[in-house]
DNA sequence: GATTCGTTGCACACTGGTGTGCAAAAATGA
DNA sequence: TCATTTTTGCACACCAGTGTGCAACGAATC
C-alpha cells in the first residue's frame, strides 16, 4: 500500500520538524508502523530525507513559477510568492535545519533550482531598483529566505500572523521601504 | 598548564566553527593533543561547549553593555554594536547551529542575558519610533540577530565587507529607512 | 636524584543509532 | 478458499561516539 508510505511521509516531516535528529524509530512509531517497516519503503535514511525534499521542491517551484509568471512587480512578486508559500515553508522547515549536517549536500543540491528561482526574482527587483544592493542577489535571496525560515520557527508560526511577519520583515531587508511593505503584506488575506 | 587547555578552547571553536558535529577526538587531533588529554580537561563535552559558550556571553555583553551605555539614538548603537561584535559573533557562529539539537537547552540558558539586552535594544528603537513594531521586540531582535549570523555563515565571513552587509542588512529589517542604514554602517571603519 | 604534574596510549564498557535477514503473521483481494 | 503482498517481531552485525581506568612516560621542580 501507497497509503502506508504516504503517512510515513507525512509524519516522518512532523517528527523531523519537531526535532530534526529523531531516528528511523521515532518516526516509525509516529506512523504507528514498526521500524522495520520504514526500511521497508525507504532503504536509508537518506532515501527518507530526499524523497521529502523532492516534494518539497516540487511544491515550492510550481508556487514559484506561477507567481512569478503574473507579471507583477518584484516586490509584489515577493509578496505573494511568500503569502502563498507560507504554509508549504513551514511544513518544510526542518530542510533549513538538516541542510547542515549530514545530508548537507544531497538536500543543497536537490534545493538548487528553488535556489535559483529566488535569486532570479531577487536579481529582477534590483535591476528595476525596488530591491536594495548593498547584497548580490544570490546571498539576498538565501538571507531573505532565511529569515522567513526563522520566522516560521518561532512561537508565530500558526495562523496568518506569522504570514504576514514573515513578509513585512523579508520585504524590509529586501530594501522596499516600509510603507510599501506594509501595504504589500495588507491585500494579502 | 593552562596553556593546553586554552589551546583546546581556541581549536575546538575553530572545528566546531567549520562543523558542529565534530567530536572529541576531532577536537583533540585538531588540538595537537589525545582525546583522552581533552577529558582531563573537561570531564565532558557539555561542559567543553558550556566553557566556551560562558567565553562568548562574557564578551559579547561586555560590548554590547558598553556600546549601550553611549546613549546613542538606538539605530546608532545598534549599528555600532554589530560592527564591533562582528569579530566575536563570527568567531562564535558555531553556538547559534549549537542552539538546536543536545546542548540546546544549557546554551540557551546562559545566552540568555545577551538575548535580553538585544531585546531591550529594540525595544527602545521601538519605543522611539526608529524601528519598526510589526514584531514583538523579543522576536524582532533575534530575527535581525539570525540574520547577521547567517551572513557571517555566508561566503562573505571574511573582511569588514561582510560586516558593512551584516549591518545594513539587519538595520533595513529592523525598519531603519535604507537611507539611514547606509550612512549608519557608512561611518563605521 | 626523587617527586610532582600533565600527558600519553591503551583497553574497556556503554550508548544509541543504522541497516539486514528471515520466518511468522496479518491483511488484501481474486 | 487460496495466493500475494505487506507488515511484524526478532536477532544480528556494525559503526561512531562518549566517558573511564590505569599504568607508563617525560619534563619541570624541589
Amino acid at each position: 500500500m501507497n497509503e502506508t508510505r504516504d503517512r510515513i511521509l507525512d509524519v516522518a516531516l512532523d517528527v523531523l520538524g519537531q526535532n530534526p535528529d529523531a531516528g528511523m524509530g521515532d518516526i516509525a512509531s509516529a506512523a504507528g508502523v514498526v521500524r522495520r517497516t520504514v526500511y521497508g519503503h525507504f532503504p536509508s535514511r537518506l532515501d527518507l530525507v530526499r524523497t521529502l525534499t523532492e516534494r518539497a521542491v516540487t511544491e515550492m517551484t510550481a508556487v514559484l513559477t506561477e507567481v512569478n509568471a503574473s507579471g507583477a512587480e518584484a516586490d509584489a512578486t515577493w509578496a505573494e510568492f511568500i503569502a502563498r508559500l507560507w504554509p508549504v515553508a513551514h511544513r518544510y522547515r526542518v530542510l533549513l535545519a538538516l541542510r547542515r549536517g549530514e545530508y548537507g549536500e544531497a538536500i543543497h543540491g536537490l534545493l538548487g533550482p528553488v535556489d535559483e528561482l529566488l535569486a532570479d526574482l531577487v536579481k529582477r527587483g534590483q535591476d528595476s531598483d525596488v530591491f536594495a544592493q548593498h547584497l548580490p542577489a544570490g546571498i539576498l535571496s538565501q538571507v531573505a529566505y532565511g529569515a522567513v525560515f526563522a520566522i516560521a520557527d518561532s512561537d508565530l508560526s500558526n495562523g496568518t500572523l506569522g504570514a504576514r511577519a514573515a513578509t513585512i520583515t523579508s520585504l524590509l531587508m529586501l530594501g522596499v521601504p516600509e510603507t510599501r511593505a506594509i501595504a504589500l503584506a495588507g491585500d494579502q488575506p
